[in-house]
DNA sequence: CGGCAAGTTGAGCCAGGTCAACTCCGGTGG
DNA sequence: CCACCGGAGTTGACCTGGCTCAACTTGCCG
C-alpha cells in the first residue's frame, strides 16, 4: 500500500467527504499524516468523554451525532450549554480553568480525536484549513453568543422558537426545507434551553395547537407558518401571548 | 521617520503595551504594515457599531472599556449576549447570518478596527500571533458556553455568584485579589444575567447582609468568603436558600 | 411482549417579574 | 456654592409564568 493512500476510515468519514469541512482541505500528505497519528472513537448516550482521555487527545472532531457540553451544580440541576455536531470542532488544549463542562454523547456520536502535533502543523501551513477550522470556532463562539440572548430572557415559547430557527439554520447547509430535524430528546432540549421536559412538551403543544407547526415525530417538525414563528422567536408578544384570539394567525403592527 | 517606526497609538495601546495581547507578537515591520491600515476608534457609552462600518471594517479590537452585544426583541426586552473587553478580538467578515446582535459601548470604549488584509496575512505568517489570536476566540467561545449554562437553570442568587467569579477570572492576568472590579452598571448586569436591576439589586443586598461581600462602591465588591460564595454559585442549595438560618456560614455536607 | 425511560397531562405554588414610589448621585448652569 | 435635573439604583407590594410533584401514557429495545 502506498504511504499516501487514503485511509479507509476518512473515506467514510463525513469530515472528509463534505468538501466543506476539515479534513477535505487537507492535501493527501496532511490526511495520511493526520490519519496516522489520530484515533477514531464511537460513542453511545450517556459515554462521557474523561478528562484524562481529553489530556491526551485534546482536540476533537465530530463527524456524525450529537455531543453536548453539560454543566452539573450540586444539587442535581443539569445543563447543556452547547450541543457540537458534524464538523465541529473543539480544541480543549489548556481548558482546565473554571469548571468546563463534561462532554456527553447524546445518541451515537462518531469522532475522530486528532494528533494536536499534526493539527497545529496543519493550522500554520494551509490557509485553506486553517479558515475552516477558524470559522468553525467562531461560528461556535456565534452561536452560543445567541443562544445566551435567547434564554437570558425570552420566555418559554419564545426559546422554543428560536431552538427550531437554530436546528433550521444548521440543517440549511444540508437542503432547506420546512422540515426540521430535532436531532436531540425533549429531555436534552429541556436542558438546554433552560427550562422543564413539561413546558417543552406544553409549548410543542401549543405550537401545534396554532397551526404553527405540525409534529411529525418526536425527532421532527414541520413548520406550517414560518413568518409567525419567526415573530415569536423575535419576542412579538401580541402573538406570542396569543391574545389575538384568532389562532395567532392574524398580524398585528408591531409598535 | 523611518517607516519602521512604531506610531504613537501604538505605543499607548495595551493591544501592543501588555505582552500577552495581539499586537506585542507582531514584528515591527508586521505591526508598522497594520497600523498604517487600520483605525483607532473612541466611543462613548451607547454608542453602536453600525453594520455599514462593520462592512468595510469587520475586524475589530478592544483596547479598553466593555463593548457589548446586545439582542433586541420587539417588544423593548433587550439583552446583552456578551461582554468584549481588553484583548479580545471580533471578527465579523461574513457574519450576516441570523440576527446577529449589536455591538454597543456600555461605557468609553477604545478600539482598533484592524485591517482584514493585513490580519489574514498575519494570521497566516506569523505563528504566535496565530495562537493569541486563536485561544483568545475559543476563550470568548468557552466563556459564553459557561454563561449559557449559568443562566439556563440557575436562580438569580447563584447568576450573580457565577458572575462575580467570572469578573475575577478576566481580571485575575492582571493581579489576583478578592477585591472585584464590576466593569458594568447593574442594569447592563441584568441585562447579562437575564434578570431585573431590581432583582440585581436584591441579591447584592443579600449575599452583603450574609457577609459574604462588602460593596466597595458600585463598580467593585470584597469578597469576604470566597468558599460560600462558590459553594452558590455552583448551585449548592443548602447555602443558596439560606436555609440553615446562620447567615449562611454554617457548612453543611454535600449530599 | 415485558420492562423501563421518555414524554405528557393536570393541579398547586413560589421565585422573581412588574409596577410604582422613592433615594442617590454626578453633571450643569446661574 | 447651591438648586436643579435626569438617569441609575433601591425598596416594597403584588401577581404570574413556569417549576414542582404526581399520575398517567407512549415508545423503544431486547
Amino acid at each position: 500500500m502506498p504511504e499516501t493512500a487514503i485511509k479507509d476510515k476518512c473515506k467514510r468519514c463525513m469530515l472528509y467527504a463534505d468538501s466543506r469541512l476539515f479534513c477535505a482541505q487537507l492535501s493527501e500528505d496532511e490526511l495520511c499524516e493526520l490519519s496516522d497519528r489520530s484515533r477514531t472513537l464511537s460513542m453511545k448516550r450517556g459515554d462521557t468523554l474523561e478528562d484524562e482521555a481529553l489530556a491526551h487527545w485534546p482536540i476533537v472532531a465530530i463527524d456524525g451525532g450529537v455531543l453536548s457540553m453539560q454543566h452539573l451544580l450540586q444539587d442535581g440541576r443539569k445543563t447543556i450549554a452547547a450541543f457540537f455536531m458534524r464538523g465541529d470542532i473543539l480544541d480543549l488544549r489548556n481548558v482546565t480553568n473554571r469548571n468546563r463542562g463534561a462532554l456527553i454523547a447524546l445518541g451515537k456520536v462518531s469522532l475522530c480525536r486528532l494528533s494536536p502535533a499534526v493539527f497545529e502543523q496543519v493550522m500554520a501551513q494551509n490557509a485553506k484549513a486553517q479558515k475552516v477550522i477558524w470559522e468553525n470556532l467562531r461560528d461556535q463562539a456565534f452561536r452560543a453568543f445567541d443562544h445566551s440572548g435567547d434564554i437570558a430572557k425570552k420566555q418559554a415559547l419564545e426559546k422554543l422558537a428560536s431552538f427550531i430557527f437554530e436546528c433550521r439554520n444548521r440543517q440549511e447547509h444540508f437542503g432547506k426545507t420546512e422540515l426540521i430535524e430535532i436531532p436531540v430528546r425533549r429531555i436534552d432540549l429541556a436542558e438546554y434551553l433552560g427550562m422543564q421536559p413539561e413546558t417543552v412538551s406544553r409549548c410543542f403543544k401549543d405550537l401545534e395547537k396554532r397551526g404553527i407547526l405540525e409534529a411529525q415525530s418526536l425527532g421532527a417538525v414541520r413548520i406550517t407558518n414560518v413568518p409567525l414563528l419567526r415573530r415569536i422567536a423575535n419576542g412579538d408578544k401580541d402573538v406570542s401571548t396569543g391574545r389575538d384570539g384568532e389562532g395567532g394567525i392574524k398580524i398585528l403592527k408591531i409598535a
